[in-house]
Parts: C-alpha cells; structure tokens; sequence
DNA sequence: AATCGGGGCAACCGCATACAG
DNA sequence: ACTGTATGCGGTTGCCCCGAT
C-alpha cells in the first residue's frame, strides 16, 4: 500500500513495517531495529492517537510494528510526540543548557524538562559535541560565573568524576541534597530575571502552589493522582505574567471554563478568572521571581494523564480554542498549520495545564527545593485515579484532538485543509488531513483501520504522567 | 573525483526504579 | 517479601552528511 504524501514520496507500508511477522513471527519474533520508516512512524503515530501513550510493549502485539517497546517509546519520545522542536538550538537554549549543566551534571531529563520541545537525547547530544569540541579547542566548557558553580560542584565530586571517560566525566552529578546552593540563590545570575527578559513565565507563589505541579517532580510512574488541597486564588501572579512578555513568548488567552476540576479540586470563580489571564507560555524557564528552577516535565500531556475533570466538563475542541491568541514564532512560517497546532496546544496547555503550564514554581525567598520535594512527596500518595476514569473522558477526547492536529504534520508535513478526528465528539468528520493536491491520503485512514487495534483494549490502560 | 575526518543525529543497550501480582 | 514487568534515564555506538584535503 502506498499512501500519499502531499507533495512528497509516498510512504509504503511494507509487510517489513508491519506483519512482516505475521504467522510466521509469532513463532520466531524478529524484532526490527535501525531507522525507522515513514510508515513505521505512521503505525506509531496513529497507534499512539488511539490509544495513548504508555504500555509500549503492547503496541508490536496490537499494531504490528515489529518493534519493541523501548524503541516505540523512544520513538515517540524523540521524534514523533508533539510539541516538539525541531532544528538547531537557539542562543537562548544554549546558555541555558550550559547552565542547567553546571547545576544538574548530566541529567539530561531534568534538563530537558526545562527546555520544552527539547529531548533529553537532543540535549545529551549537543552536550558531548560541545564538550568534544571545546576539549579540542582547548576551551573551558562553562563560560565565565558559570564555571565557577561546576568547577566547585565538580571538586566535591571529583572521585566520582575520576572513573568516567573524558566526556562523561565532566558532568556535575546532581542531588537534592548537596546541590550547589548558588543556582538557587535568587540573587544568582543564572536566573536572574534580568539576564533572561526574554524568557519568561507563568509564575505561582509558595502559597498558591498549583496541584498540577506536583506529577511533575514525580519523575518515575505514577498511578496515585495527587492531593486537591489546593486554593485557587492568586493562581498566576499577574504582575509577572504580564510584564515579562517578550517577542519569543506565547500569551494565550486562556478560555473560560464552565467548570473544571484540577486534580481533585474544582475551579472556583477566581482561578477561572486567573486563569482567563493572559498567561506567558513561553519556555518555562525561569521564575520571575528570581526563585530557584524546579525540574518539571513540560510535555504535552498524554490522553492518559490521570486528570480529572466534572462530569459536566462537556468542552468542544472550538471552545478550547476560541479566545485563545497566540503571537509566535516570529521567525516560522507562520502558515496555517502552524496556527493550528499551536492553537491546539494551547488549547491543551489549558485543559491540561497539569503538564504543560509552563510556569516556574514560585517560592519564597531561601525556600528550598528540598522542602518543596517533600512537599510534593507528602501530597502525592493519597489520591488515586482508579474509578475516576470516567470523568477524564471528556479530557481524553480532548487530547485525542490535539494528537490528531500535531500528529499529522509529522507524516504529511505539506499544506492542508484540516478536518478533526471526531471519533469520540459529535462532529463526523474525515481523520485525515486531505491536501488540496493529494485527497488520496484517504488511504491512510484505510491503512489505520485496518490494523488490529482496538480502543476498548486500553481502558485499563495505566496512566502516565 | 576520491578520501578522510568531524559533526550531528538517531537508535540501541544496560541499568535503575516503580508498580503489580 | 519476592519476582516479573513496564518504563525511564544515561551512556554509547553507528550511520550519514558535509567540508577539507
């Protein structure tokens, strides 16, 4: 089968990509390893649209990509998932990674959690270039007022720096509790809010600790949904949000909601009015307040997300994303597609803001990270998402959306005419995107269909984070 | 034109961790 | 408490491209 792919080469599903396996794989399953194909990531892609991420060793049995799990996962992860950027790392992203290095050491997921559209496996890579490169260049690897933070780090560990090839062994390895104070100084200059106007934020007070942040600390699977203590006054400070926008930030105009409940709590009045305020999506970087950086993911959530909405949280897509303005990327193509997506993230960055609200956590002055780690720890364990699947449905179609907007692009990056996946919403309406040139892309929707996948066989999916 | 080396990147591997049974 | 499974993370490798020679 060959679907086509706008103006570019058709992507053929061989038996390769799919059941090359068939009968005869069942018996000697030969997992494929190597590049992936087009139509390899096309299976994935879809297969995630249906069913989420998450039980990645299921995706070969159920869609027959002879894959395993950890490369579906790295795959998506990497490559496919949306929200993420693409091409070169910007000035910006490049003073920040060296400075996240100097603090963190090699973590590149944490680092990678600061970066939104970043990879880790993006970040490890321009890191060890980097560090070849200046080695040879014979070049400190931390500029100025930074290298003062690593050298120091890098001598309390030196033994364990000791054992490690000349690349890995410049890193700074990271703990909680011996970290070097000065990055969480807030008269640091790492983050200090003057060095980075650029890069700005969503920021919240010590007090007004958003519930949603607290998955973010828990790197490792969690299936407990959260503590809903959580008051939602002074949700967004207002003052920072507004006076920091900047020519790369991304204010939204969050939609009204009639109701909506984060994580347990539902909305009052005043947070819906916060959170009607424009608010700087931007990276997510740096606290305004001159805080220290709390590791969070800033992914797009998953469909799988344990998040919880009312019964009465009917939202349409159109509602998410009416009211919503975004100014970005000045320097894309700003074309349709790209309006489009981007409004459908921020359609979720509302909705589902529990991953994606790219604020920095606000604290008080000296107050640790270590305090607020336990913070989150004491409040993660209580809740837990099982019997409230239901109320995640309408959020879940939801996200089925965006994944229909952001996926696409990924298989047909051309011009198109968009239409909604609507499954799952009132609306009927074609799955695929149609270009103006090529409207045989009906294929791929013929391609999906036929694959052995079923929706009902992931309710019991687990969450993921 | 051919060769070589470096850069960039994607993907794999091994290990650690969390959870379920 | 133990074991198996799923997932995430960091390290490493290998391939491809491109510029220099």
């Amino acid at each position: 089968m060959i679907l086509s792919n706008g103006d570019q080469e058709g992507i053929t599903i061989t038996n390769d990509d799919r059941l090359e396996c068939g009968n005869k794989a069942k018996a000697t399953l030969t997992l494929k390893k190597g590049p992936w194909t087009a139509a390899e990531d096309a299976i994935l892609v879809e297969y995630v649209r249906r069913n989420g991420e998450g039980n990645w060793n299921c995706v070969q049995k159920n869609s027959g990509l002879c894959r395993c799990g950890k490369s579906c996962r790295l795959r998506w992860a990497n490559h496919l998932r949306p929200n993420l950027k693409k091409g070169s790392f910007s000035p910006d992203e490049e003073r920040i990674i060296v400075e996240l290095h100097a603090s963190l050491g090699n973590k590149w997921a944490c680092m990678a959690a600061q970066l939104p559209g970043r990879t880790d496996n993006e970040i490890k890579n321009y890191w060890n270039t980097r560090v070849k490169k200046r080695l040879r260049q014979g070049l400190p690897l931390y500029p100025q007022g930074v290298e003062g933070q690593a050298s120091a780090y890098n001598l309390q560990h030196d033994s364990q720096a000791q054992n490690q090839n000349p690349i890995s062994s410049i890193h700074t390895p990271f703990s909680f509790a011996n970290r070097p104070t000065s990055i969480y100084d807030p008269s640091a200059s790492l983050f200090d809010q003057n060095s980075l106007t650029s890069t700005t934020t969503t920021s919240f007070t010590s007090s007004n600790r958003p519930p949603f942040l607290h998955r973010q600390y828990n790197h490792k699977r969690r299936y407990h949904d959260t503590g809903a203590e959580f008051s939602a006054t002074n949700l967004v400070n207002e003052q920072q949000s507004s006076s920091a926008l900047s020519h790369h930030s991304t204010s939204i105009q969050l939609p009204q909601l009639p109701y909506f409940e984060f994580l347990g709590s539902t909305l009052d009045q005043t947070m819906q009015q916060d959170l009607s305020n424009p608010i700087d999506m931007n990276n997510g970087l740096v606290p305004s307040w001159g805080g220290f950086p709390i590791l969070m993911k800033l992914e797009l959530p998953s469909s799988q997300i344990p998040f919880d909405s009312t019964d009465n949280t009917n939202i349409s897509v159109n509602d998410c994303i009416n009211n919503i303005e975004i100014p970005v990327n000045d320097d894309s193509n700003n074309n349709l597609l790209d309006d489009l997506l981007g409004e459908a993230q921020a359609a979720m960055s509302s909705y589902g803001s529990n991953s994606s609200c790219s604020g920095m956590l606000g604290s008080q002055k000296g107050e640790g990270l270590d305090q607020f780690c336990e913070y989150l720890d004491s409040s993660s364990s209580s809740h837990s998402t099982t019997g409230k699947k239901s109320n995640r449905e309408s959020l879940e179609e939801i996200n089925t959306i965006y994944q229909d907007l952001s996926n696409i692009p990924s298989i047909y990056p051309t011009h198109f005419q968009w239409f909604i996946d609507c499954d799952d919403l009132p609306q009927e309406q074609p799955s695929v995107a149609v270009t103006d040139d090529n409207p045989i892309l009906v294929e791929m929707q013929q391609l999906i269909s036929s694959l052995p996948l079923t929706t009902t066989n992931w309710d019991n999916m687990p969450g993921i984070y």
